[in-house]
DNA sequence: CATTAGCACTCAGACCGGCCGAGTGCCATC
DNA sequence: GATGGCACTCGGCCGGTCTGAGTGCTAATG
């Protein structure tokens, strides 16, 4: 009972399953997959492969489907790469090239990327946190308003309004703006609480609250909001003619409204390896997601990562397409991004 | 044969399927609804109102259930108004209070409104075209790239770069910041095509060409962009328990997934009527929505309309209800943005 | 010792016929 | 016009049968 045929059985498995939706026999095992052995022989590792976990029967009349676990290795050792053809590159480039901004960026994105896969398609907007800032200005709006506006590299725009209660000391903004600039500019978060304090001390003592009050007002905005933005698409794949989902794709619509917890995952994600990661089932650790998988990378300009996007369908699904179509996009995004 | 007892079992009928899933009967009708006749009574208006287009059975032997334009009839002159509890308005009240900024205030909206309903919840972003304006600012960034930021009196911050190919005149900046905001405080996009065309006219010649530039900037970014952004949430809520829809969710998702067709239905809406407009089945001219219904209404600080808040679900919906929760989640966002 | 052929066994799903009951439409009657 | 009575329709349920795919086991084979 040679190990290669076996993880080759379970290969075959998945492949069919994945193209058929139907739980796969030994006999169409060797018919279409000209095994050279007997429709017995691979039964034999049939049974093998489900004691190791790696694939069941839904009935005890029924061929086999492949579990998490399954998926799982054919996922780590035994799915090729599927490269996407030269003219889906070109459309995919030609697509995003023709975006004229930072959200229509994003947004074509994750049409394309819904689209490619056939799947829900989830892009998290460039985090501020790990962004480089370009340039930051200050707006006083009324004797008590500042508007403060940050601008990135990758060209994002925030804005914040701050209340300063005992009045702006208009003489200050000039400078202030001059040296936050000077600090700012190419950094980001991460390299900033130790410089922007610096900056406070610069300033006389009188003006120091007021400046304080604006360097934690940007750190804020930097910090909190904005990790959390998360744009969708695709999600009436999930709807899909062969209903993919054993019960109801209701708790996978409420997941996704949780942006919370897709935020989660694909923080989680990023952390686990740079390139392409694949959560399966129930490694989501959630229960809405439990029959899902989620195919997952980062992107951002000049190879630094500064948020991810990623693909979310069945467990029951082409991975080697899906992963190559992923890295597609997000190679482009962040070229895009880049230039 | 009166035609007061006819509608009213046109409401039973109604009343009664949005409550059961059921198509329903004529013994069940007047035994649920304490009417004073006989099945047979019944069975005979029915006839009449299917005869009339307002109801129809799905199988032979099976009981009545209303059309789109029985549900019509009913919305039109069957409704009554369910008024929410103090409690509901408290808690509506109280959840929207505790937003931070606009982004917030929508996004506390629309997820109210879903659970409210039970249903699919659609806030369309303020209209920067109807909003009045707060304030406007321009920052140069270098010495061709102008930033633009334009606050409106509903809090909502909107920028743009310009480009400035033969450099941006310093000297013209502060009287321009003076003269734009002189003109624009408290004016939306629609009164200042013309008076923007004046301050124009203001300045030497030689730099009129930048002027108009940003005049021109200013009123593209109020025009274009943004009146298309809406924001959604509930959309789980169509995949209910009692699959609402006879076919799939599908096309559903995929109309919804579709912005421009979702804006101009409220759009259209927001031309029929001031109030709440329902719109049933068919009436939406969409595939896809063929077997929804929507019920928006318009919102605005100032009771002026900036844009609109909608509730779509399955035509059997509880129109009573959506309709009072609808009209009391617009009531008080238009008092927060107006606060 | 892996592979294979043969065989008995299981069981989901399709198919069938009968039955039931809800609901209707119609007609004669009050 | 409202009603009671009645024949009729038909979708859905129930129980039973049959079929075929697929399995696991065992014994034979190279």
């Amino acid at each position: 009972m040679s190990e290669d045929r076996r993880l080759e059985v379970l290969r075959a498995i998945v492949e069919d399953y994945v193209h058929t939706r139907e739980p796969v026999g030994s006999r169409v095992l060797v018919e279409r997959h000209g095994l050279k052995v007997s429709p017995a022989t691979i039964r034999n590792d049939m049974a093998a492969l489900e004691e190791g976990g790696y694939i069941t029967q839904p009935h005890t009349s029924a061929g086999r489907i492949p579990t998490d676990k399954g998926y799982r290795l054919f996922v780590d050792r035994l799915s090729g790469i599927k490269p996407l053809s030269p003219a889906e590159r070109r459309a995919i480039q030609a697509f995003l090239d023709e975006a004229v901004d930072l959200d229509d960026v994003v947004d074509r994105s994750v049409r394309l990327l819904a689209q490619l896969t056939h799947q829900v398609a989830v892009v998290q907007y460039p985090s501020l946190r790990r962004s480089a800032l370009r340039h930051l200005e200050m707006v006083p709006l009324s004797a008590t308003r500042l508007l403060i506006v940050i601008i990135t590299e990758t060209g994002r725009v925030e804005q914040r309004m701050l209340e300063v209660a005992d009045g702006i000391p208009e003489h200050v903004l000039g400078e202030l703006r001059a040296r936050l600039n000077a600090t700012v500019a190419g950094r980001c978060l991460a390299d900033l609480t130790e410089p922007l304090d610096q900056v406070a001390k610069a300033f006389a003592v009188g003006d120091q609250e007021f400046v304080t009050q604006v360097v934690r007002a940007v750190e804020d905005t930097l910090a909190e909001t904005t990790e959390e933005r998360i744009v969708m698409a695709g999600t009436a794949n999930l709807a899909r003619a062969g209903t993919d989902f054993a019960h109801s794709i209701r708790p996978v619509l409420e997941a996704l409204e949780e942006q919370v917890v897709l935020l989660r995952l694909l923080t989680e994600m990023a952390e686990d390896s740079a390139g392409v990661t694949v959560r399966i089932g129930h490694e989501n650790q959630h229960i809405g997601l439990a029959e899902t998988s989620i195919v997952a990378t980062s992107y951002g300009a000049d190879g630094q990562s500064v948020a991810r996007i990623g693909s979310l369908g069945p467990t029951r699904m082409d991975y080697a397409g899906t992963i190559a179509s992923v890295r597609a996009v997000a190679r482009y995004l962040s070229r895009i991004l880049a230039g």
